[in-house]
DNA sequence: CGCCCTAGGTTTTACGTATAACGTCGAGTT
DNA sequence: AACTCGACGTTATACGTAAAACCTAGGGCG
């Protein structure tokens, strides 16, 4: 038994179970074929059961010099995109003994901060979302195994990328619209520099160049519902044939749009069409229910994980973009007479 | 410099700066006065920022017997709440040279999982929602200093407790209801085991068995927005006469209850008013706005790590439970005529 | 002069684990 | 009979850090 009242460690575990501590580390660590035998495998499991032993991680880590703990760094926690990217990626490293430790990029401007000194585990690897930018210099700086999630896989240099084919979504929600006789879009975009957003623009822009007689407006909003009224209303505001179908960055936009429409007495989706993308709670919340891209948020994550363990045990990764797909509900409809 | 490609330790200082390893231990920890002239600590923090010097958490941890990391135990982070309790509870916990992991306990019921087993740190101590109580028991068995969030203050065992003032909370939308000249509600209760939605259904019975001539319904739904929709147009379709508002255990129960408003041809809040709490962004995405009571999810983790810190330390935590305040918005208005 | 004290360090140790290197003993082989 | 070899362990060591215990030289003091 332990004296007082300190854990109990493996030395504690070999007396009980009358064996040397290498004999506990063995059979715990099933590395104990054809060193030991069945019955005193057997006495040290009992002991250490008995004894509730729990191996020091700390310890371990040290002597292993690695700590099957990765880090995730992902924008601000505001909406459930990211937290179903945590789970995803929790899921899969918990089937492979790893744990998962987040830094939520603070939102606000400041200081750049220090991911590390937050996270107190010492680190085996790195997954982080491109729209974390604050944070990367300081991941480029510790030469970590590391995985991106969203991101330029031409401009990664060498890090493993895990994208959404968002480019693919932006083309089902125009196609979807076109096809409906929409021609004057309003593109809302977020307000953050992020390759994932550039890909939308950069894609609904080329799609549109297709279609003659197309236009498309651009107006800028940073990732909120109250931010996404305001600039909503002046965009449909301006002077000019309005847009009668609004493609926004992210589902937040889109219900900032709703608000938008309302006070500028338009119904959705009679005199707008409106498409979001995330496919967010949300999106079933608000009336009517928005049309929009749906991503797989925690299979984002569990392919990010597989990637980073894929990195860690010299394996290449698996490649190609995670498929989405259009979810058409009650936000669009043909356009309504000019 | 160190050989290779693995990481300097604070021995590689020590030879770059000419002294002993204890020396540089003495600086870089800040206990140098009296010890170390001001020359050589100088020479020593050059000599670490060179080769980007950074401690080794394993065996930091392992020689202190301590982690400096807590775990906090939440149900699963489908919503914003418990990501600001997340992040407020990092906020301080950084102040203090703490790092938070989180252990969002799985929301399908099955094996009871194993916190520490997922989390790969070792641990100081644990923040817990009294909402993740699966989780609960395991934790129970460690021993570890632990603080609860939302948990009956009475039958904690000792357990330090921080809690938000819910039952003023159901007091405030109440009263705000019966001013309105509403006689007839409807619980719409959160069907989950937790301390914190029996004190809305006992304070919400409390308060209306003093006012002669209403009467409540309740009916119970899983904690999300299509379950809600499902139990509060049942709970609206019964016979007799009809509610005329409907108090929610949540916002994502009262955008149930809009939806569920909608197919049953009622109008919030001209035919139904609604008060949800929590306040959400969802509150104010739907149409019309939520009136509903506000928690600050931040500074409940704050207050939740503070006590944890007050606890680890030997001190007492903080005592009093965080105010909140009903935020009147477009869903409640008077009852039409009978 | 002998003594202690202080500044400015160094040497040593312990934290708990995993594992390489090393015994030992009896049975089987030659 | 000497040797080998496998089964079953044990002993010893290293991981990197923090800090207790120890050392040394020079100066002040009685």
């Amino acid at each position: 038994m332990a004296r007082g009242s300190t854990r109990p460690t493996s030395r504690d575990v070999a007396q009980a179970a009358g064996v040397s501590q290498a004999a506990v580390s063995l059979v715990l660590g099933d590395k104990w074929r054809g060193r030991v035998s069945e019955a005193t495998a057997q006495r040290v499991r009992e002991a250490a059961r008995d004894l509730g032993y729990r191996p020091n991680l700390a310890a371990r880590n040290l002597r292993l010099g690695r700590t099957r703990t990765v880090l995730l760094v992902v924008p601000a926690l505001t909406t459930e995109f990211f937290a179903g990217v945590y789970t995803g990626a929790t899921r899969v490293a918990a089937e492979h003994g790893f744990g998962v430790v987040l830094y939520p990029s603070p939102e606000g401007i400041g200081p750049a901060p220090d991911p590390f000194a937050s996270a107190q585990a010492a680190l085996d690897g790195v997954i982080a979302s491109s729209m974390a930018a604050d944070a990367l210099t300081a991941i480029r700086g510790e030469a970590l195994p590391l995985v991106m999630l969203d991101s330029d896989p031409s401009g990664s240099l060498g890090a493993a990328t895990v994208n959404l084919d968002i480019a693919d979504g932006v083309r089902q929600a125009a196609e979807h619209l076109l096809s409906l006789g929409h021609r004057r879009f309003l593109h809302l975009a977020a307000d953050v520099p992020s390759w994932t957003f550039e890909v939308r623009a950069r894609e609904l822009a080329a799609r549109l160049a297709e279609v003659p007689g197309t236009s498309v407006r651009t107006a800028r909003s940073p990732i909120s519902i109250e931010g996404a009224v305001t600039a909503a209303e002046t965009a449909l505001s301006q002077p000019g044939p309005r847009p009668t179908a609004v493609i926004c960055d992210d589902d937040q936009l889109a219900a900032g749009t709703y608000k938008a429409a309302r006070r500028l007495g338009l119904r959705v989706p009679d005199d707008l069409s409106v498409t979001g993308l995330d496919d967010l709670a949300l999106a079933t919340a608000i009336d009517p229910e928005l049309t929009t891209v749906r991503l797989d948020a925690e299979l984002f994550g569990e392919r990010g994980m597989r990637a980073l363990l894929a990195v860690l045990e010299g394996r290449e990764p698996e490649s190609g973009d995670i498929p989405v797909r259009l979810v058409v509900r009650g936000s669009t409809a043909p356009p309504g007479l000019p």
